[in-house]
DNA sequence: TTGGAATGTCAACAAGACTGACGTAAAATG
DNA sequence: CATTTTACGTCAGTCTTGTTGACATTCCAA
């Protein structure tokens, strides 16, 4: 019995569990972004757009640099994205008001618009598998993914939480 | 009671717990990628070679058109990849002795090695995330990602798995 | 007043995905 | 045996998204 325990308590630290985890993140992320794509494809958009519109509408009014920590990107190459956003009048800008050097990002009707559709999408399969799952599923669903971020971003994913 | 136990049930199927797990799934992924792709940048290789180097060692032998599959991209993309890896003699090729369309792709010595570096990388990341989460929410983390996946792609999950 | 921070922008480049078209060899099929 | 299909490779061109580097502007704060 100790025997069975104490192996049971380390068969989760094997090599084809940990295999499965990696190959598991591989194949879940790529039907995790498949609904969002099909949409923004008819759109001209991509997963950058869909990325900066989630994380402005989930933030409103954050500023430019606060996004860019966010999203691990340069900011050439957001800036890119942020243009085509912004004239296509799905992201407004305003300058800060008491900094004014700070740019300060809010979606647009239209820009929130489309960004329930993508959420809608994502949300949808997303609660297609945790209902399969079940709750207790999700919880440690959670908790591992958690426990493989980088601690600075982990640090952002719980700021993003409170907020 | 009753009324608690059915908020229970429901709570993990909320806004808010959806949009934890697409964000978790957003920061996880870059946790998830980060060490493997710290090593390939030394080499010159990115995580398309990476992908390829794990397959080919999972599955010895396969064949060109068995790989695209799981990887699911073109097979342009692929051969860019490939060639390299063949250039560089990490992987090498065989002719199938049945069919001789067929190219059997097997990693050599060094494409073994580098397989290797990446695979201890990456698993040490996730080593640690399951020992901090523990067996339950390990197993749970397998069911939510598989519930996530396309059905084709889950088939190609579990065969990997018996394989 | 001046240094540095926040932001934007131009240019050049690379990885990695895509489509489309074409070629070759070999197997399968009528 | 002739034809079609399959497996694979390759050339050419395009797109998205990332990168560096250089430079300009604005403006807060010491």
């Amino acid at each position: 019995m100790q025997n069975d325990r104490s192996r049971e308590n380390l068969l989760f630290l094997t090599d084809e569990e940990l295999r499965q985890g990696i190959e598991g993140m591989f194949f879940a992320y790529r039907g995790f972004t498949a609904d969002p794509d099909r949409i923004l494809e008819k759109y001209n958009y991509g997963r950058a757009h869909h990325r900066a519109l989630h994380f402005i509408n989930r933030v409103p009014g954050t500023n430019v640099n606060n996004l860019l920590s966010i999203l691990g990107v340069t900011k050439q190459s957001l800036n890119r994205v942020l243009r085509t956003l912004i004239e296509h009048e799905l992201v407004s800008l305003k300058i800060g008001t008491k900094d004014r050097r700070e740019r300060h990002l809010y979606l647009t009707e239209s820009g929130k618009s489309l960004e329930k559709q993508l959420s809608t999408a994502q949300s949808h399969r997303m609660r297609e598998a945790y209902r399969q799952a079940g709750p207790d599923a999700v919880a440690g669903f959670k908790l591992v993914l958690e426990a493989m971020m980088d601690p600075k971003l982990q640090v952002t994913y719980k700021k993003l939480r409170v907020s």
